[in-house]
DNA sequence: TTTCTCCACTTTTTT
DNA sequence: AGTGGAGAAA
């Protein structure tokens, strides 16, 4: 490992060593951003507004340490994205050269610590050819454990389960504990599957993305001497987005950071978008009292944005509560005002989008690389693609149905994990009969019982086929004929450079044949992009000569949709919000801004999920540097059909001088329509959020109810309020049609008017006719008609 | 045992 | 609307 030779620069030292570059360096920055790069011994926060020059500061932090003779090795640079610290050591490297830059430890929380897990897998009683699993893996896994455990899946969505999982984990809570404190049925049942999820995980010699966390922290607690190992090797941390960071990431970095205190974090709470997945604010609200030396740095100037959009933000982010205080402001010019696109439905929507981006490049001397479209989900994006696609204007995707999740590449993956992993039980059954090995869900479930009662890995029953009973002769040869080949490209795998291997392992398992023959336009797409898998390994292999196969497959699990993006294109940008942050772009356009789909309807119940959407759209506006576009649509397809959605309340947010034409557009619509829910004045709210109490309050202020059926004709004359605003104390309202109804399953806790709450015993029917069981304490069990029982969820 | 067909769920956001 | 899984037929 790197030697530690270094000068150490003291906490006390008064006068900085004359280093002219270093000098250099700090001369290009504000006074503010000065000191937040040249203070770094010590706990420090920066509270970074959006487009203050955070990774400006942070590179040049970097690179000052290093001309302050900080070994490069000895900083640990956490971003959020793989890309994110890609970049940085490319603008570090001009700074203080290639070789420096490329020996510092910078990237995603995952990635580095899956780094440093190979290195002391043993320590954890993995093997360092470990395998990591991403969410669909670890859903597959979840849903095998439910079938074990003889757990409906119709009761219990393997999603939620996963998702309790995983929160679990990014708060640190092992399966004893959950278990223990389980309240509720649906936890109990969790409790059970997390047990088993872990110890297959174990089985499986694979870690999914929260382990990555989780061991990092049991290995630096596993010693002393562990621990110190690691406190030696990163003595200086730095941890970017830290707004965005959750429980176990705030564990590891503690204590890796306790002994040596030289961490700087940089965040905006204004800018936490990630709660939802265990991110939680407190780690950026506490960091002073964590570390009751800290030094606080405010970056508060913006240099990303005009005057106009920047307090378009303001506006914005100011009705939010729960909040840090702070002044963001700019010495940029006014700029345009914000352009506010009414359409009449999503496809004109994206059409508008499109016909001014081809405006703008006419009147303007900006080129394609310079918008971006960004919406709240990913389906959104269709519209959007088809409308470029009509022009042939070239768009790139961020996100979406990612190359890496598609199912022949996943195969093929697969393939070289379990050559790496045999243990990997999850790759075996997925390649099993890719192609066809003539072993059927019966042969397989007695190769699975087996190793069950065996408590060994899969692959081991595999191996020894001929001494599980009522397999088939059949089945026994093709099982050990898989066997055989993995064994073979075992022996293989030292020996041939790792796009070899995988060359000739797709060619010897027939995955490759199988495509081929089929001959269908969808096969030969498969087969291409094994194809594209293959040469991207080969490319791989060419820039890293050295490189062992686990480092590959690892940084395929571990790429973010974001690090895909390659800069310089000549395209128009896609994606999400979430995935926006910390880009910008001149021009950006926010498309959906519709009630119920940004903010989102589930968020609509709750303060501090909306306060959370109205941060992610505070996220989008900051994007932007020169131009902003706000559009909504007036009929939109959801989940197959169509609904008519409100303009989304954040639009009133915005000062109406602010944007284009405020007299025909929301302000007007919002004025009259508006309100019965929107307008702050009818109803004062905090939130801005406005609430309506019960149905005689809606019809008092002149809501009509929808008839029980819609007709296509009735859209001519419909209001936005014709489709059913949602009410605070009941989900719905009578007569809905099926995507407005809510989801339920057995466990959950719902309220009824008149029978007050239940607990759901069974569910039947689908759509539009699906009913409840519920259980009552007063009155009993009763069958309700979902579209007619009013029920609000407790949970 | 495989393949076809139908049905259910998905869609919030992601390392 | 599309996909993936479960169940039934060949």
């Amino acid at each position: 490992m790197a030697k530690l030779t270094l000068n150490r620069v003291t906490p006390n030292e008064q006068t900085p060593p004359s280093s002219t570059t270093g000098e250099n360096l700090l001369a290009q920055l504000n006074d503010v951003q000065r000191e937040a790069a040249s203070v770094i011994q010590g706990p420090l926060l920066i509270l970074a507004g959006a487009g203050s020059g955070k990774t400006r500061v942070l590179t040049f932090r970097i690179a000052y340490m290093i001309e302050q003779g900080i070994a490069p090795w000895n900083i640990l640079a956490l971003t959020f994205t793989n890309k994110a610290a890609g970049e940085m050591k490319e603008r570090i490297a001009h700074l203080v050269g290639e070789d420096k830059a490329q020996r510092i430890w910078a990237g995603t929380f995952h990635s580095l610590f899956a780094r440093v897990l190979r290195r002391e897998a043993e320590v954890l009683g993995y093997t360092s050819s470990f395998s990591i699993y991403d969410g669909d893996d670890s859903l597959s896994l979840l849903r095998a454990t439910m079938n074990t455990l003889g757990i409906s899946q119709q009761n219990f969505s393997p999603q939620a389960v996963r998702g309790a999982v995983s929160g679990a984990k990014n708060k640190f809570i092992g399966w004893q504990e959950y278990a223990n404190t389980a309240g509720n049925v649906f936890e109990k049942q969790v409790g059970l599957i997390y047990k088993d999820y872990e110890k297959r995980l174990r089985l499986n010699n694979a870690m999914d993305f929260d382990d990555l966390l989780l061991n990092m922290i049991r290995l630096l607690q596993s010693s002393p001497q562990m621990l110190e190992k690691y406190q030696q090797q990163f003595r200086y941390i730095l941890i970017d987005e830290y707004q965005d960071t959750n429980k176990a990431q705030y564990l590891a970095v503690s204590l890796l950071a306790q002994k040596e205190r030289n961490i700087c974090v940089v965040g905006d709470d204004a800018q936490s978008i990630y709660r939802w997945r265990g991110a939680d604010i407190r780690n950026i609200l506490d960091f002073e009292r964590d570390y009751h030396d800290t030094k606080v740095v405010r970056l508060e100037q913006n240099y990303r944005s005009t005057k106009t959009i920047l307090e378009a933000a303001n506006n914005v982010i100011n009705n939010n509560q729960n909040q840090l205080k702070k002044a963001l402001w700019t010495d940029n010019a006014d700029g345009e005002t914000i352009q506010l696109l009414r359409c009449r439905d999503d496809r004109e929507e994206a059409e508008q989008i499109v016909r001014n981006i081809q405006t703008d490049r006419r009147t303007s001397a900006r080129d394609l690389q310079d918008f971006a479209v960004l919406y709240r989900t990913n389906a959104q994006s269709q519209a959007i693609e088809d409308a470029l696609r009509r022009e042939n204007i070239p768009y790139l995707i961020v996100g979406g149905v990612s190359f890496y999740k598609r199912k022949e590449v996943k195969d093929t993956l697969a393939y070289l994990r379990v050559v790496m992993n045999p243990n990997d039980g999850e790759s075996l059954l997925r390649i099993i009969n890719e192609p066809s090995r003539g072993l059927g869900k019966t042969s397989l479930d007695h190769l699975i019982h087996f190793a069950e009662s065996q408590s060994a890995p899969l692959f081991q029953a595999f191996a020894q086929a001929e001494g599980v009973i009522g397999l088939q002769r059949r089945a026994v040869t093709s099982a050990l004929d898989f066997v055989a080949l993995i064994t073979r490209f075992r022996e293989q795998k030292d020996v041939l450079r790792p796009d070899e291997l995988a060359k000739s392992l797709v060619d010897a398992s027939g995955l490759l044949r199988a495509y081929e023959e089929d001959g269908t336009d969808e096969s030969l797409d498969r087969w291409n992009n094994i194809q594209r898998v293959l040469s991207h390994l080969a490319e791989y292999c060419e820039r890293n000569p050295e490189a062992l196969l686990e480092q590959y497959l690892q940084e395929i699990s571990l790429l973010s949709d974001v690090d895909e993006v390659k800069a310089g294109g000549k395209h128009v940008t896609l994606m999400t919000l979430h995935s926006a942050k910390g880009l910008e772009y001149p021009v950006v356009f926010i498309a959906g801004l519709e009630r119920g789909l940004f903010p989102f309807a589930k968020a609509e119940q709750m303060q501090e999920e909306m306060e959370e959407e109205r941060r992610l759209f505070y996220v989008g506006i900051t994007r932007a540097r020169q131009k902003l576009y706000l559009s909504h649509a007036e009929k939109r397809y959801r989940f197959g059909e169509l609904t008519y959605p409100m303009p989304s309340p954040f639009l009133q947010e915005i000062k109406p001088e602010l944007m284009n034409n405020p007299s025909n557009t929301t302000q007007n619509r919002l004025g009259s329509a508006g309100s019965l829910t929107m307008s702050s004045k009818s109803t004062p709210s905090t939130t801005g959020i406005n609430v309506i109490r019960s149905m005689d309050d809606l019809k008092s202020r002149g809501f009509q109810p929808p008839a029980a059926k819609k007709t296509p004709e009735r859209s001519q004359t419909r209001t936005p309020f014709d489709d059913a605003p949602r009410d605070e104390s009941f989900s719905q309202v009578p007569s809905k049609s099926a995507s407005e109804l809510p989801r339920l399953r057995v466990g959950m806790r719902v309220k009824h008017e008149m029978f007050g709450v239940g607990q759901i015993v069974g569910t039947s029917g689908t759509g539009t006719s699906a009913q409840v069981e519920v259980s009552f304490p007063q009155v009993g069990k009763k069958k309700l008609m979902l579209k007619f029982a009013n029920l609000m969820v407790m949970d």
